[in-house]
RNA sequence: GCCCAGGUAGUGUAGAGGCCUAUCAUGUCGGCCUGUCACGCCGACGACUCGGAUUCGAAUUCCGACCUGGGCGCCA
């Protein structure tokens, strides 16, 4: 019966194990096969005047990553990794991997992340790769756990839409039989028709696609959104949830993905809640004198203003009363100034994971908002017209899955927290 | 969309007009090796993105194409 490789301890009496072959060192008379599974890898040693003919047969036509199967006794020895080591009796292969291999698994030679990702599947194999996507199935994990604890009913909406949600950011037209459709780069318009159906709080994590010709480390043109949308909530309920989600889920991974933390040489801070609130007027006058470009009320949060004041905040923030005119036509502006708007982004020092809002549930308001935006109410048609049978007052958020990884492990590029990323030039794998 | 940088063995690199039949490492193959853990030693194999131009001579300079990385804008 196959074992895992990390239960095999020193006191293992005999084991089976199915791996690939991470490194071979054939010291003559003497030969280690370091075979590694999910769980962590084992020392097979071949004494070659001891091991059964068909063991040297098999062991000498393995290449490395090949998959092969071993069972034999186990032996504690001090000098092998994790003390102790496995004697082949049988040494099967069962898979044999061509050489040469497209990248170096052992990484004994660096490789660049765009041949990384080229054979993604062997990228996956290095212990470190394999720790940055475990710890990312734990979060999304803790996200949804958290939710449905709380109460939200998990959706599905479309991602074949009919138009632009927001405006502004550029779509990725698709042939859709006869007429013209775009992938969604955000399920915003569905979330909020929910509130309408009754269904009160809801999630949605999917993917979301914007056809932007960006090209720097922290956008994807294909992202995964953690979105969420709560009725009779406002901006504040939704931050305080936002906040309650974060923790939960830095916490999961730091009680549950310790080891992988280790692979990663990842020191994880838990932030502290709740994250302190700035106003978009105060943030202006932190970065304005931080940065040469000339800045003021009304400008969006550049990427330097954002550097600025990520390093005056110094872990997660909040930037809220933002400018109504530089947020979408949905969110709420004050009543009493309605030249700001309940909407809010949060922020990592590194950059922005969230934005969010209170959204105007009103039906004339919100077409008055759409007009202001230069956009046409005519083609939100199937938006509004739930707004006007008693839309209840809701809010919600989108948080960057991917984003919220890279800032907890601290990786150089978001690509590296996706498994097969869609940029601007790559489309396969 | 604008701007910058770059394409050399499977992988990561050296190279700045003749010293390049191209460096080093890793890898692969063969040989030696009984405690390695980046095993060691000996030998072999394997590369200048493509096209054009300049030049006696181009990996190196110039032009174009293709491919790639990054910055900005915008955003998650």
């Amino acid at each position: 019966m196959r074992q895992p490789i990390a239960d095999i301890t020193p006191e293992t009496k005999a084991a089976e194990i199915t791996g690939w072959v991470h490194e071979i060192r054939d010291l003559g008379g003497l030969a280690f096969y370091v075979i590694r599974d999910r769980t962590g890898i084992i020392q097979a040693t071949i004494v070659k005047k001891k091991a059964p003919e068909a063991v040297l047969e098999a062991a000498k036509a393995v290449s490395r990553e090949s998959v092969v199967r071993i069972a034999g006794p186990v032996k504690a020895v001090d000098k092998a990794p994790g003390g102790r080591e496995l004697i082949p009796e049988t040494f099967e292969l069962i898979a044999r991997a061509e050489t040469p291999l497209p990248l170096d698994v052992a990484e004994k030679v660096p490789a660049e992340l765009d041949t990384r990702l080229d054979s993604r599947y062997l990228d996956t194999r290095r212990p470190r790769i394999a720790a940055i996507f475990q710890i990312r199935s734990t979060v999304m994990h803790a996200v949804a756990d958290l939710l449905y604890r709380e109460g939200f009913i998990s959706i599905q909406t479309p991602k074949v839409v009919a138009a632009a949600t927001e405006g502004g950011t550029e779509l990725f037209p698709i042939a859709y039989f006869e007429k013209e459709a775009f992938l969604n780069q955000s399920p915003q318009l569905y979330k909020q028709m929910m509130m309408a159906a009754g269904f009160e709080k809801v999630f949605e994590i999917g993917p979301i696609f914007r056809a932007e010709e960006h090209n720097t480390v922290r956008h994807l043109n294909e992202a995964t959104s953690i979105d969420v949308e709560v009725s009779f909530a406002d901006h504040e309920d939704v931050m305080a949830l936002l906040e309650r989600l974060m923790k939960n889920a830095y916490e999961a991974v730091f009680e549950r993905c310790a080891p992988q933390l280790e692979t990663l040489g990842v020191a994880l801070d838990i932030p502290e809640t709740p994250f302190p609130r700035i106003t978009y007027a105060e943030a202006i006058d932190i970065a304005a004198p931080r940065i040469e470009e000339d800045l003021r009320f009304g400008d969006d949060l550049g990427t330097a203003a954002e550097k600025a004041i990520g390093e005056e905040m110094g872990s997660h923030y909040f930037v809220v009363d933002w400018p109504t005119a530089i947020k979408p036509y949905y969110a709420m502006p004050y009543e009493n100034n309605p030249e700001l708007c309940r909407a809010f982004d949060m922020m990592h020092p590194r950059m922005e994971l969230s934005s969010g809002a209170q959204r105007v549930h009103l039906h004339d308001l919100l077409v008055e908002q759409i007009r202001a935006k230069g956009l046409s109410p005519e083609s939100f048609e199937f938006y509004l017209q739930p707004f006007r049978y008693g839309m209840p007052p809701h809010a919600g958020w989108g948080l960057g899955a991917e984003r919220v990884v890279m800032t907890m492990l601290d990786l150089a590029n978001i690509r590296e927290a996706v498994l097969f990323p869609r940029d601007r030039h790559r489309l396969t794998p």
